[in-house]
DNA sequence: CGTCGCGTTGAACGCTCTCAACGTTTGTGG
DNA sequence: CCACAAACGTTGAGAGCGTTCAACGCGACG
């Protein structure tokens, strides 16, 4: 399946172009803070995104240490955002792609604490907080989308958490892709067959693994026939044994018992 | 350091008695919602504050799949937060403490997605969230400090990703350990002597770590004279060599270089 | 053609897990 | 008050998984 619109280039607008982005029109708008808004609703929030913002490749939208002062929604493009450890590692908090909102993590301390940079050339929309806050307080269903938005990010990194905390590599990288899959789909893309955006590395900070590990892990994934994988390019063959993996090979323990 | 105020025995309410808790009379408030708002604005979040809930020793507050109506204050005692896996392994997502506000990890899908479990006899707030949602909408300060406080959770999961990535288990505990003290320095209490509220599984299950890695790890803060630790009672002898070791010894290696 | 970034593969090491035994503390019922 | 059991915590030995270190292949790019 391939995607339900195609991506606007967006040539004609600058970096940085105080264009206004118009929720109304963007085709994940149900994935994003106007979900579920009135018409007129939308339109305010139209109005309040100061402008769109391209992002190209390798650079940052934000920084740690940044002061705080917007979020962002994707509008197209990937994003990774990420740690960085004394050693110099990355440890990456996740991957993000339209309609996902970056920057939450700032709000209580006035200043990012992680930086987000674009794997491909991107764009997102500039939301102001301070606007946002004060629109939130009249439109009640932006407040709840609001603040569901928030709590999903709360509960995305729980479930980092747990594959962090108790599974072996093969799981998180079946898990992995699987995820990816799962949210390519909401988008309308394929989930059995797109890119991968960002590099070995990055799934491997991502994941808590080495390069070599997730090489190796994704070597066997493809022995096994679950996938087919050139460079970047990944087809799902056997989501169901994917799935196995990822539940550690339990699901087929209890099948059997 | 002894707490700032004595904990009310609150020998008089029952479990669940629907006794109005006062936030302003609350030892705890500068750490929790009624943060930075005027007297009477604390009054009105006072008066939706349904009751106080007492929760014992290994009792569930809630459990993954109840239905979301509330958020929950811890007022004084101890709680985690776990996910259970296949195997049964716990995952613990967090120790929360006086002032901590629980549940925010359900709003977006109207559903528990955790388990919070009292580490002791505790008590907690409950606030209903279609209260505390109309609030905020006339109280921009409440809704400013719910924002915050649900940004410093996303911020405090990450930070735990962090650790879960890419640190050794001696670094995982002495993180864990001063991590604690700040908290309880936060609240007033000592920050270098405390009791460990948790059992060393949960401490494990919280670190990514076995029960016997924790063990062996805790006997070699015991043997280098870092910490003085007899069953519970915890004693931090060296801060800074506990930070030394947070930080991977690196901190040392750059003060030599 | 040479370099650089990225990805893969191999071999050996080491940290943590697993399995097992034992000690200690707590709680319970006689 | 003691006996006992159960939960909790500690310690040891060995194995396994992922890391580390190293080499190599490949494609992009100058």
């Amino acid at each position: 399946m391939s995607p339900v619109i195609p991506i606007t280039p967006a040539s004609a607008t600058n970096n940085c172009a105080p264009v206004a982005a118009k929720c109304s029109l963007c085709s994940f708008n149900r994935l994003c803070l106007p979900q579920g808004l009135a018409e007129d609703d939308v339109a305010r929030l139209d109005q309040i995104i100061s402008r769109r913002r391209r992002v190209s490749r390798d650079e940052a939208l934000y920084q740690t240490g940044d002061s705080f002062h917007s979020l962002y929604a994707v509008r197209f493009g990937h994003f990774k955002t990420l740690q960085v450890n004394q050693r110099g590692e990355q440890t990456i908090g996740g991957f993000h792609m339209a309609g996902d909102l970056l920057g939450m993590e700032a709000i209580g301390a006035g200043q990012h604490s992680c930086n987000a940079v674009a794997l491909e050339d991107s764009e997102v929309c500039e939301i102001p907080f301070s606007r946002l806050q004060e629109l939130v307080m009249q439109i009640p269903g932006l407040l709840q989308q609001f603040h569901r938005t928030m709590s999903r990010e709360i509960q995305r990194e729980q479930s980092v958490m747990l594959f962090l905390s108790h599974m072996r590599a093969e799981q998180r990288l079946a898990l992995f892709l699987l995820n990816l899959a799962g949210r390519y789909a909401q988008r309308g893309y394929s989930s059995t067959s797109f890119q991968l955006r960002m590099s070995r590395e990055d799934i491997g900070g991502y994941l808590g693994l080495t390069v070599e590990s997730v090489s190796r892990q994704l070597a066997r994934l493809r022995q096994d026939g679950s996938i087919v994988l050139q460079n970047r390019d990944l087809r799902i063959l056997d989501r169901s044994k994917l799935e196995a993996l990822s539940s550690g090979g339990m699901a087929q323990e209890l099948a059997v018992a």
